[in-house]
DNA sequence: GTCTATAGCAGGATAGAC
DNA sequence: GTCTATCCTGCTATAGAC
């Protein structure tokens, strides 16, 4: 019976939110110290260095909610009522907006992902190896079903998608700015899923001929 | 005839470059001194601190980089041999993607503008306002001589393809990464401009109905 | 305006008591 | 395993000579 949050186990945690919202640099191991409320010297005592800790909390906690938003969008292909690319696009979009992580769990993922993009570490490889890849790789083989292209438009296509996807969730702030909504709550946030659907379904068929 | 070089210029030009690569607070004023070869006072004593300096390679250097790519967009509307949606997003592509900025200086507009979205500073405000809101204008101004719908609709629309250009100018390492381009050249550039006009000129159609 | 020298501080890491 | 105390490095910023 030991579920007890161990001093490592709140470390992980409270580093992976820190270093999601200021990044690597900007956030210090005292910072996440007084925030897990344990001792600096018990981080560098636990994990070695900052640099190893931020590579666990890649691995440890990034990878499994990435796992879980993956696993969401096949779940979510499997219970499509219909089937046809818009389901796709719809599992997809859901699955990655809509999961049913806590909304702190969804940050973490985002955040981290655009800024290893931007500013790519150590972890990048990881990210893209355990992370992007098989989910794209995953929608890619769903679509396929339905377009028949060479692979290489395939994933472009894809990569469309989860442009969008990525630049509507993550960057908000700006959307908000240009768009100018009054407010941006969970009606927004379906009307953009919408609209992501809409021009997405189409731009599918723009692929379909492409060489 | 005063056409030396003067520090503060050469401050700037350096610290553009250094910040677009490394990030704000990857950027030291030692690194830009060594750089720029001028002494680490020099840059207090002309710009009063880092955060000053940084400020003054938004207003200086971005704005001015980013101001000619929108011109550029400008010119190749009027330039179009037809009149029609695949010449606004393929001139919005262009100006953005082929840009006759050396790519030095575009690769100071795209870093320092995702670093901003990733990371908001009090630069962001100046950078919505004098370079993103004012080119979303544009293009929706374009766009809606051919697609009727409601503001709100365009802008998301004109947003979908910006963020593509973004995420495949960008984040290219990424792209490589997953589409295994065996070189990623001129050529693959085209490539891929052609695949976000196709993609986002059927996308278009979707929008036109959108609520 | 440009330099050297240095103050002053913040953060990462470790030694050693408990 | 956890704490206190401390070292060390690297940074921004400034004082003051030239």
């Amino acid at each position: 019976m030991k579920n007890k949050i161990t001093t490592k186990e709140k470390i992980l945690k409270v580093s992976a939110k820190l270093f999601a919202e200021k990044g690597f640099y900007g956030t210090s191991i005292r910072d996440i110290a007084k925030n897990a409320k344990v001792n600096v010297a018990a981080i560098n005592y636990h994990f070695g260095s900052k640099k190893r800790l931020y590579l666990e909390v890649i691995q440890k906690v990034f990878l499994s909610h990435a796992e879980k938003i993956r696993k969401e969008f096949n779940s979510n292909i499997k219970n499509s009522p219909k089937n046809n690319p818009e389901c796709v696009i719809s599992a997809l979009s859901k699955a990655v907006l809509l999961s049913k992580l806590p909304e702190t769990e969804r940050k973490v993922v985002f955040s981290l992902l655009v800024r290893e993009l931007t500013d790519p570490s150590e972890a990048f490889p990881i990210i893209a190896k355990h992370a992007l890849l098989p989910l794209v790789e995953d929608v890619a083989k769903e679509l396929n079903k339905f377009i028949k292209t060479q692979k290489e438009n395939l994933i472009l296509t894809v990569l469309s998608i989860i442009s969008q996807i990525i630049f509507f969730n993550f960057f908000s702030r700006w959307v908000r700015n240009a768009v100018s909504f009054s407010k941006y709550d969970e009606k927004t946030k379906e009307k953009i899923i919408q609209h992501i659907i809409n021009f997405s379904l189409k731009g599918l068929e723009g692929c379909k001929g492409d060489t």
